[in-house]
DNA sequence: TTACAGGACGAACGATCGTTCTGTATAAAT
DNA sequence: ATTTATACAGAACGATCGTTCGTCCTGTAA
């Protein structure tokens, strides 16, 4: 995952992957079979973290409004904290496989819709509790939420921007409409 | 600049883009040098194209929000168009190498930084006018229509979402305060 | 004691990578 | 008309790519 948030899944080898762990590379690749089946992998265990990082301390939160508010808040202290490397894996595999068909390209978009799914419903919730403008569409709340944290963090890594996460945030605080932070 | 948005910088190949113009491998890496120096011309090529399709029409409206409503059409209408087929130039520039040190990451965080403060200025001659809130902080805006371009553009690509880019384009009017198209 | 499954190894495969060198043909300059 | 410069083709280079092969070692089951 180190290797692959730097590089990109698509920038993933074998041999230099197999030296960086001690292996060999027939050793390596015998764990999957095929160089995809590994970067399949790769991406469901990224996922996995993410999930376990962002949605499972923010699903204690009440639905609505507040949860909505502790995803936004979980998913930059996630951002921030430079788990990966190079950044959002997603946002890499995304941009690696939106014009690119296969496998790879279908992992990243259900996980995608997925994401979206959860955002959406937190939103739809919100709105319906009077927390969110009556005529906000809970679809574009979370393409709005995910755009900010995917487009920004890449440009703030590009930028070496320290504050570009702050910015992030405030801007996805601001599109669910709570107030700046301080 | 067809091969590349598709592939990435990266993944261009003196070998397949050689082919793909029916020129020899030496023939082609002969005008540039290496391999390198050309990835830094198609980069710089993008960039031009990019300015002519967004900026220099916009340019023609009134400094402040006006020209700032111009370019986000602009850009938004840019994405749509499918000059490149592999989605936005710059934003898969940025993902490429935002974790990787060297020129080509350089020539991208300067490119970046050069429109974000061309957003910048238009987002102060706007709140100054009294068309943004005093209390919003220019760079933030142009921060954010970055980020929501970026982000939005290659989530809809992943996604295979049409109506994706209308999205943007309606969370990119929200940001400067303007009202929905209908 | 034997049989066998799983994991990892080193070696090798053909293909392709970026680069370099040499030769030739065309166009420009003298 | 002759020289010079440029553009490109062709061949070859060492390196690395993903993959496959046969082999060995280890641990468990019969």
């Amino acid at each position: 995952m180190d290797l692959a948030s730097v590089e990109g899944l698509e920038g993933i080898t074998i041999g230099r992957l197999a030296s960086e762990l001690a292996m060999s590379k027939s050793g390596l690749i015998g764990r999957f079979g095929d160089k995809e089946t590994m970067q399949r992998a790769v991406l469901a265990a990224a996922i996995d973290r993410f999930i376990a990082a962002v949605w499972q301390p923010a699903s204690r939160a009440a639905p609505g409004l507040p949860r909505l508010e502790a995803i936004v808040d979980a998913w930059v202290e996630h951002l921030r904290s430079g788990v990966f490397p190079g950044g959002c894996f997603v946002t890499t595999a995304s941009v690696e496989y939106d014009a690119r068909p296969g496998p790879l390209r279908d992992d990243v978009a259900a996980a995608v819709k997925r994401w979206l799914g959860v955002l959406e419903v937190q939103a739809r919730r919100a709105r319906d509790a009077g927390d969110l403008p009556a005529d906000r569409d809970p679809a574009d709340v979370a393409f709005e939420l995910h755009s900010l944290a995917s487009g920004g963090s890449v440009a703030g890594r590009v930028l070496g921007d320290d504050e570009a996460l702050d910015r992030v945030h405030a801007a996805m605080r601001r599109a669910i409409g709570l107030p700046p932070l301080n």
